[in-house]
This record gives C-alpha cells, sequence and structure tokens, in this order.
DNA sequence: CGGAATCCATAAAGATACTG
DNA sequence: CAGTATCTTTATGGATTCCG
C-alpha cells in the first residue's frame, strides 16, 4: 500500500486536507526498505549505493532507486554526487530525517519487547492462518 | 507493500530471524486504514462494524474486513460478537494494541510539525513529480 | 447487520539487459 | 559505479452478489 499511501498522501496535501498528520508521517518510512535504510543511515552514517545493495542483497536495482529517490524528495535523506570516473554517490540522512529516528528507534523497542514477550509464552506458535 | 511485509515478517519469524522488530512494529498498523482504525479505537473507544463503515466510507468491505482480523490475529484489537439478531459486533482495542498509541500519537505529532513547517515555507509547493 | 465469495482491472515488484 | 529501460509476473484492491 505504499504507492498508494503516498498518491492518497498527495491528493490530501493537494486539497489542504491536513487531518492525516500520522499517515503523512507512516508515508515517510513504510515504503519497501526504506526503514531499514534510514535505520542505517541515522545510525551508521554515509552510505554509497553499492554499498547500500550488498547491505540489501534482496532489493533490486530499480526498487533501491525508487525508495531512496523518494526519501530524497520528502528530504529525509540527501544524495551527493560526486563526478569521478566511475561515478561516486553517496547517501546520508537529512537533519528532518534524524528527527525521525526516535520513532523509529520506538518501533524497534516495541517490537523487541514484543517478540520476546511471544518467544516466552509457552502457548505461541506461529500459526499460518493467524499470520498470514 | 503491507501483504509483502507481513508475509516477510511471518518468514523471518518462522526462520528464527527476529533481527527485523523495527518491521513487525511496522507490519502492526501499516495496512490500509490499519493505523486510522488502530487510532480511533484508542482514543474513542469501541466501534460496531458499520461504525467504522461510516467512518471510512471509502473502505470496502473486502478491505475493512480484512484489515480488521489481521489486527485480531496480531493481538492488538479484539472482536466481540453479540448473537442477537441481527447480529452486533464490537471491535476495541487490546491493552497489546493500547502500547501502539503512544508510537501513533509521536507520528501525529511529528507529521502535524512538519506539515505546519512545510505551509510556512514559502519557498514550498507542491510539487508533482517529488511528490509522486 | 456483518460479513464471505467471486471476478476483474490495475498496480507493484522481479528479472534481465543495457548505459554514461 | 550507479543507475535506466523494458518486459513479465504477481499482488492488491475495487465492485458486485450473496448469505446466516
Amino acid at each position: 500500500m505504499t504507492d498508494y499511501l503516498r498518491k492518497e498522501v498527495k491528493n490530501k496535501l493537494i486539497n489542504g486536507d491536513y487531518s492525516c498528520a500520522k499517515e503523512f508521517t507512516l508515508s515517510m518510512f513504510s515504503g519497501k526498505w526504506k526503514i531499514v535504510i534510514l535505520y542505517h543511515l541515522g545510525i551508521d552514517g554515509i552510505y554509497r549505493f553499492g554499498e547500500l545493495k550488498r547491505l540489501l542483497p534482496q532489493a533490486s536495482n530499480k526498487m533501491l532507486t525508487k525508495q531512496l529517490r523518494e526519501m530524497e524528495a520528502d528530504g529525509i535523506i540527501s544524495r551527493t554526487i560526486y563526478p569521478e570516473i566511475p561515478v561516486r554517490v553517496d547517501y546520508s540522512i537529512t537533519d528532518l530525517g534524524q528527527s525521525l529516528i526516535p520513532i523509529i528507534v520506538a518501533m524497534y523497542e516495541w517490537g523487541e519487547e514484543r517478540l520476546k514477550s511471544m518467544k516466552q509464552d509457552v502457548k505461541f506458535s506461529i500459526n499460518e492462518e493467524a499470520i498470514k
């Protein structure tokens, strides 16, 4: 629903409907790979395109590029081109992006807690029906 | 990417890969309508199916039901059936779901701030290319 | 009332090949 | 190196009809 979410948020912005603040925030990091990329850029610092590819081997060029471009357009990461040969491109988080990190950390902590209690709960078993 | 996210999280859980805590949290509320439903149940209290439909006129039966079932399976909302005729079904947030509300509130606040500063920024204009 | 089942259009993601 | 372009496959969401 990621792309849908971005389109909806865009439409709501155009119509002056700013009542969707939480969806707007959600749209910042709810794309495929976005939250992971943002977290890494926020914690580790600068990454080059190829480094991100190695970090996320499952991500295709197309998807990775798309996510990076969208996050750049949203102002939460920045892209720097060094016109060397071969060309080099650095990605880093912006101040705006950094301001999202506390939320992502809170999500990380909530997830850790939840997974811990699920493991401890003997009654918990992975139910295909329930999760699917 | 919502369904993809749930599938991935499921696979990672099955494989014991619990390193994806933030994605796991994200998968709790990143479905279509989920964050809105959760927020309303968290703030307003109990809703019936029909009330949620009226709250979200754009949501189809299928989608609304799907989101509700998934959130129920995740343990963040609960569903109570009253075998009256016609049948009545109540939805409410669980304690676990309530524990997500602070994160959603933080997202709401971030979004409000961001939208405010975007409005104040004279240079900001809605750029079709940038958002699409 | 609160859904379930089905069909269908569209959109999103993967694979592959190619380029400045 | 850091992407684009294109094609194909798959997933997702909408509309409609029906049911206990």
